[in-house]
RNA sequence: GGCCCCGUGGUCAAGCGGUUAAGACAUCGCCCUUUCACGGCGGUAACAGGGGUUCGAGUCCCCUCGGGGUCACCA
């Protein structure tokens, strides 16, 4: 019984995308599953897409997700490289074989030719296919050819009849008429192999016994696998995962302006929330749990949950997801992350952080909400005299204005500025006056917050903002309700 | 267009021939409350359509429709 070992080979074109990032998860989670070994190997053969950074992004991606790699470009093992420009002088050789054998062969055919014959295909309304023209070229001419440093490319004899076909863990038995299917590039003129040849070749050559990856390879799978019946070779397991959708019709895409992973970061979404999000998107434990750390996704996981059809990326759920494990944090992870964001709206001015947080913490979907929240603390915002109107906190201008009237002296000698303090004295004068909360409560906070919705009510709002402050802001108030009632 | 794949509420998703078709997000209403949020309770909302097979079909088969993928010297 060989051990698993699945990989995750991404191209270094840029950002970690969600899509990429839940193959890596499943990729990760089956190995971690079955005590096998996950690894990630960077497939580079395309220089031209190559982004500068991209490969260190991809990296830096898969730590802060938390998918370990046991092997891999940085971390090392013992089938590198694994970098795919690094093992250019490998791939060469096992095509020649299958020049050999009769299940590949050169070709000479430029691009421009190609391109020409494609247009025409298409003008006449047909798919184009490669018409095997250099496979008639005798063996010893075109070896001839190619050594006299003629450009080549070596392409995939598929053969003219018959089916290909592979089996996957997910979809099933597929198979294709190889009639339809193109004779690939394995070797592109700059030596390097292409997609379809290097995924064999090292899929092989690594040990890879479960290959993992979107659907969009699933009609060419058939074609790896005459690969590996050319070689002899015992394919992997697939297991082809739907993509992830923005919406009913498109991928998700950064181009629309989706987010990456790292944009989740930086917005403030929590890494363990992300993955339990992303998780569950294409996948179910078969039973209505939603909650999952790493370790219990591994547990639970079974492919047999996976889903078939696409899933649509839901940024509510998300965030849902992300307000619960913002609950489920201590006070003081709490304070720590939201120290920051805190710090963006209210820097330098001496707030409590600490009461602040606990505040905070129910009220915190995505950290990047937070400034605006707390903002009110620092600066009195502009607001509508209308929001010191609420019926059902039987406040209305007139009783807004005597409220604040009322509140000034009573808050003037509270001491110390303690919010039990604050509270106990608030309360006592209210009852003592035969007054209702609700009537004396909601205009205190409007006039010190100047907002409809506050983290806390008026007493917190009080003790936050200091005593000066509160009481500046309450005078304030005073002069321009009074100001507003005389103009009516 | 050819080939391949998919199709349960707006979204995620359970269901694997017999259920009043779960649950979650979102949404709506009520309660709690010095605001908002949290929390509690409740509501609206789905088997794409049509044929079969079967005593019985969301579950099996076929067709239609819808969606996706793929047809590169990209992966």
């Amino acid at each position: 019984m060989t051990s698993v070992r699945t990989r995750f080979a991404p191209s270094p074109t840029g950002y970690l995308h969600l899509g990429g990032l839940r193959t890596a998860l499943f990729t990760y989670l089956y190995a971690r599953k079955h005590g096998g070994k996950f690894i990630l190997r960077i497939e580079d053969t395309d220089q031209e897409r190559e982004v500068p950074g991209a490969v260190q992004l991809i990296y830096d991606s898969l730590r802060a997700a938390g998918l370990e790699y046991d092997e891999g470009p940085d971390v090392g093992g013992d089938y590198g490289p694994y970098i795919q420009t690094q093992r250019k002088d490998t791939y060469l050789p096992y095509a020649m074989q299958l020049v050999e054998s009769g299940h590949a062969y050169p070709c000479f055919c430029t691009r421009e030719e190609l391109e020409e014959r494609r247009a025409a295909a298409a003008a006449r309304g047909e798919t184009f296919k490669y018409d095997k023209h250099c496979l008639g070229i005798p063996r010893q001419e075109a070896l001839r050819r190619m050594q006299s440093g003629e450009p080549y490319v070596i392409r995939q004899n598929i053969p003219a009849e018959g089916i290909a076909s592979f089996d996957d863990l997910l979809f099933g038995h597929i198979e294709a008429e190889c009639s339809t299917l193109d004779d690939n590039v394995l070797i592109k003129q700059d030596g390097l192999p292409t997609y379809n040849f290097a995924n064999v070749i090292d899929d092989h050559l690594m040990g890879i016994t479960h290959v993992t990856r979107g659907t969009e390879y699933l009609s060419s799978a058939p074609k790896y696998n005459l690969l590996y019946e050319a070689f002899g070779w015992t394919p992997p397991v697939y297991i082809h995962l739907p993509v992830v959708m923005k919406d009913a019709t498109r991928k998700l895409s950064k181009r629309y302006g989706d987010p990456s992973f790292e944009d989740l970061l930086s917005m403030g979404y929590l890494r363990d929330a992300i993955i339990n999000f992303i998780a569950l998107l294409g996948w179910s434990p078969g039973n209505d749990r939603e909650f999952f750390s790493k370790e219990e996704l591994i547990e639970a996981f079974d492919e047999k949950g996976l889903n078939k059809s696409p899933a649509i990326f839901n940024m509510d759920k998300l965030t849902w997801f992300n307000a619960e494990y913002i609950r489920r944090l201590s006070p003081e992870e709490y304070l720590e992350l939201a120290t920051p964001w805190f710090d963006r709206a209210l820097g330098g001015r001496g707030i409590d952080y600490c009461r602040l947080a606990e505040l905070m913490q129910g009220r915190t979907e995505v950290f990047n909400r937070v400034p605006d929240m707390v903002r009110f603390l620092a600066e009195m915002p502009g607001y509508e005299n209308e929001l010191y109107v609420n019926k059902k906190q039987k406040s209305t201008l007139e009783s807004s204005l005597d409220a604040l009237k009322f509140m000034l002296p009573v808050l003037e000698e509270v001491k110390p500025w303690q919010e039990t303090a604050l509270h106990d004295t608030v309360m006592q004068a209210i009852a003592e006056a035969g007054r209702k909360n609700g009537p004396v409560l909601w205009p205190l906070r409007i006039a010190i917050s100047g907002q409809a919705s506050t983290p806390g009510g008026a007493i917190e709002i009080a003790y936050l903002l200091g005593r000066e402050e509160t009481l500046a802001r309450i005078r304030a108030a005073i002069e321009r309700l009074t100001a507003a009632l005389q103009t009516a």
